[in-house]
DNA sequence: GCAAGGTC
């Protein structure tokens, strides 16, 4: 017997397939097209599936931020394919089922990064399969848009093959998305941090869809900023169509922007006693029905009418999905496929409590076609697969919210539209028209069950025809202002991201989710997205240097190419070098006109000398730890910048948090080993206020730093330990250092090991330390010199139980020789 | 520590 291997991309339809296949089946030939005879083997039990093998990553070295220029991961660094998630042992999984089939059957999703997916799955499995006699083919993929018994045979009988094409489209995806992504985020990143001391971000992300997403936010806000608002004059009038009730009237003019023309109108107006009726019409209009539910719909309604953020959305109609209410959630059609059982899954719903006299009707009634929507042959529309009882999903709470507008959206779209009538009353009072309007419901049809979409109730209108006259009431100008647009919503940005094609039904949520974490923009209330000052001249910025990093078109462009590598009208590897080459290209512009950036970031942001540098370091990762707020409403709010916690900063945080700016090295705590007043030695040698404080877990290449500017003094390297003593110097009261190396290592004169000395004063010491500036010596700001502030010569703020460390006049020379 | 795309 031959044996047939049958890989779905998830559970549900793996299940879906094994029971419509197997269904009194299990004897029968694959099919015609197959062009041979297979049976179905008993061990496709429905478990069989695979949501990816392999995801790209940089080989060995280049995943290491420092070891690695940027500008090579364009060319030199080379990827490979990783196991996806290494705990689900995908591919062993898949060898132990594929090993001995004869045969294999994909039923991956109808789209490139399906095929992609095939592919991944065939090099796990050929290569543990039987091999093929005489050039027979063995592999074979199922196209079907649904998971209906018909389509799922259809597809059986008429098996295809995988598209080598597509697939390597996406491998190309998948590595300019890499290599561009993490250049820019590791140049960025590495170029700002530590350089602000209040820029509040460990990461400073680019990406070709995040960032586009980002770059919609700034618009808007660009927008708002750059308003000017006009002051316009507008025309009411209210004609008394009976003793105690009157009409307001629109202005046929709406509104004109010269005060004198707005009063000259008036003025020809307010004498007028009656208001004449010019015209009359009332008209049947029709509120359409909603299309079938996708994914941005229920993303967009699930924002703006449930408050839910596009990411929380997805995983409560990921819950509902896994637990049996509702169909696939991840889904661009808006069309029912012609087999749908409309009837059937309304009858499910017959008996809810909440819109069991709607569905009733409707059925007895006879339910409306729903509308024409888009197929895009991936998974049928969002809707209900049994009814959920407030028992079952609880009374409170979004998943029931969900699942309920889920529900209710279904019926909407096998309803009526609704039906109202527009009546309109046209009326000249002198030489001006004014209409008013009014909308009467007809028949509510899915209004009723979607409430919130409802016609508002208004009075009607009088009945009157033409020659008709009215006495009136008043008219009277009034004075507006024409007013900014509002920050964008979530639901706006989807829709800018689905117009643009800026990421997938799957991975919208993920990217503004992403802006969101990486502090570019903040959710506030209506949950619109507010651009954050990080965000903001991060656009500018690109703005400034190359615009297509962060226009939404880069992103289609490229798209543009790779389709045609899917089409075969483009060699896969012509099509990747070329695209490097012009980001690569691109990379190297921005990173020599990345000064143009930090202007922006100056202005927004405070150098780390004006912040107070947070000198203490992390004991596990060594780098500069900073104090951030902690507050309620801030969903970044306790976050360091590092995977550290706050406790490794010693005793000072213990109880009562250091205030905003203020790091171990400006905390005077009395015993704390950390502290200014354990660790500091001498006034700085360049700013006006700042101590020279020791590193204490900076060996083996210790580091003496200011605690308010970016001095930093390298000394005593390979010391195995460096003491800051409790005498001070003779000469200049600084403290003393208490320094030990290894006999090995030692450069101290002699056979010495040990030495304890004044830094500013002891000639020994000063061969060995070495004067520099923090943000000078950093790799990657080229060219920066450092921030040099004032050079006053105050004194410094005396540490408690320590003399007041002067720095001797007579030393400034000496000290000169030790910048670099 | 980095992207975007699948999916649970």
């Amino acid at each position: 017997m031959k044996t047939v291997l049958m890989v779905a991309e998830k559970p549900s339809l793996a299940q879906s397939i094994a029971k419509i296949l197997s269904r009194g089946r299990r004897d029968q030939p694959l099919g015609d097209c197959a062009g041979h005879e297979a049976q179905k083997d008993g061990s496709f039990n429905g478990n069989d599936c695979v949501t990816q093998c392999h995801c790209d990553w940089f080989v060995g070295k280049y995943n290491k931020w420092d070891k690695v220029d940027p500008a090579e991961l364009f060319s030199q660094a080379p990827t490979e394919k990783k196991e996806a998630n290494p705990k689900l042992n995908m591919v062993k999984f898949l060898q132990v089922e594929g090993r001995g089939c004869d045969y294999i059957v994909l039923w991956l999703d109808c789209d490139k990064e399906g095929e992609n997916i095939c592919f991944e799955v065939l090099d796990a499995v050929l290569p543990v399969m039987n091999k093929a006699h005489g050039g027979e083919k063995t592999v074979f993929q199922a196209r079907f848009s649904s998971i209906m018994d018909t389509d799922i045979c259809n597809a059986m009988a008429c098996l295809g093959e995988p598209d080598h094409n597509e697939a390597l489209s996406v491998d190309a995806r998948q590595e300019l998305d890499l290599r561009i992504g993490c250049a820019f985020t590791r140049f960025q990143t590495k170029y700002f941090q530590g350089k602000y001391g209040d820029l509040d971000s460990s990461l400073i992300s680019f990406g070709p869809c995040q960032t586009p997403t980002l770059g919609f936010c700034v618009e808007r806000h660009d927008k708002i900023q750059s308003f000017k608002p006009e002051t316009y004059w507008v025309l009411q009038a209210k004609v008394n169509t009976d003793k105690d009730r009157s009409l307001l009237l629109d202005w046929d003019r709406v509104r004109v922007f010269d005060r004198e023309i707005a009063q000259m109108f008036l003025n020809m107006t307010k004498l007028e006693k009656e208001a004449q009726v010019e015209a009359t019409s009332r008209k049947e209009k029709a509120k359409q029905r909603p299309l079938a539910l996708n994914t941005v719909e229920m993303l967009r309604v699930a924002s703006s009418s449930l408050g839910m953020g596009p990411q929380h959305a997805m995983q409560t109609a990921e819950r509902l999905y896994t637990q049996g209410y509702i169909s696939y959630p991840r889904t661009e059609t808006t069309h029912y496929p012609e087999n749908f059982d409309l009837k059937g899954s309304l009858r499910q719903q017959a008996n809810h409590p909440y819109w069991a006299d709607t569905v009733k009707r409707l059925l007895a009634e006879g339910i409306n076609r729903p509308r024409k929507g888009h197929d895009a042959g991936d998974h049928p529309p969002i809707t209900p697969m049994k009814s959920a009882t407030e028992a079952e999903l609880g009374t409170t709470g979004v998943t029931r919210g969900g699942s309920e507008y889920i529900t209710r959206h279904f019926i909407a779209t096998v309803s009526h539209d609704c039906k109202y009538l527009q009546s309109t009353i046209s009326f000249r009072i002198g030489p001006e028209l004014f209409t008013c309007s009014g909308k009467t419901v007809l028949s509510p049809g899915f209004t009723e069950i979607m409430p919130w979409q409802s016609v508002p109730l208004e009075e009607s209108l009088p009945t009157c025809q033409r020659g008709d006259t009215f006495p009136v009431g008043e008219v009277k100008m009034l004075e507006k202002q024409t007013s900014p647009p509002d920050y964008l919503t979530e639901a706006e940005l989807i829709t800018l991201m689905e117009k643009h094609g800026i990421g997938t039904d799957a991975s919208i949520p993920v990217h503004i989710n992403n802006i969101c974490q990486r502090n570019y923009v903040t959710v506030e209330s209506g949950r619109r997205l507010k651009p954050t000052n990080l965000g903001i001249v991060l656009v500018h910025g690109y703005y400034k240097i190359d615009a297509e990093l962060v226009l939404p078109t880069i992103r289609s462009a490229v798209e543009k190419q790779l389709n045609l590598i899917a089409q075969g009208k483009a060699d896969y590897r012509q099509v990747l070098g070329h695209t490097l080459d012009v980001f690569k290209r691109k990379f190297h512009y921005f990173v020599d006109s990345i000064a143009g950036m930090d202007e922006l970031m100056e202005v927004s942001f405070s150098p780390l000398a004006a912040t107070g540098k947070p000198l203490s370091r992390c004991g596990k990762c060594h780098r500069f730890m900073k104090y951030i707020q902690v507050g309620a409403g801030n969903t970044n709010s306790g976050k360091l910048p590092h995977p550290c916690r706050p406790q490794l900063l010693g005793v000072p945080l213990q109880g009562s948090p250091l205030p905003p700016g203020m790091g171990c090295n400006e905390c005077t705590h009395p015993s704390c080993q950390h502290s200014l007043s354990m660790l500091g030695i001498g006034q700085c040698v360049e700013c006006e206020s700042g101590v020279l404080v020791l590193d204490p877990t900076s060996g083996p290449k210790w580091k003496v730093a200011c605690n308010k500017c970016n001095v930093v003094a390298h000394c005593f390297e390979n010391a195995h330990r460096v003491r800051v003593s409790a005498d001070t110097c003779s000469v200049c009261e600084a403290a003393l250092l208490d320094v030990d190396f290894n006999k090995a290592k030692s450069p101290l004169p002699g056979d010495e090991t040990q030495h304890m000395g004044c830094v500013f004063c002891d000639p020994v010491f000063q061969e060995l330390v070495e004067l520099k500036h923090a943000a000078s010596c950093h790799p990657m700001h080229r060219g920066g010199l450092g921030r040099r502030q004032g050079r006053g010569r105050g004194r410094a703020r005396r540490p408690p139980g320590k003399p007041n460390p002067r720095r001797p006049k007579d030393k400034m020379s000496a000290l000169a020789a030790y910048f670099v």
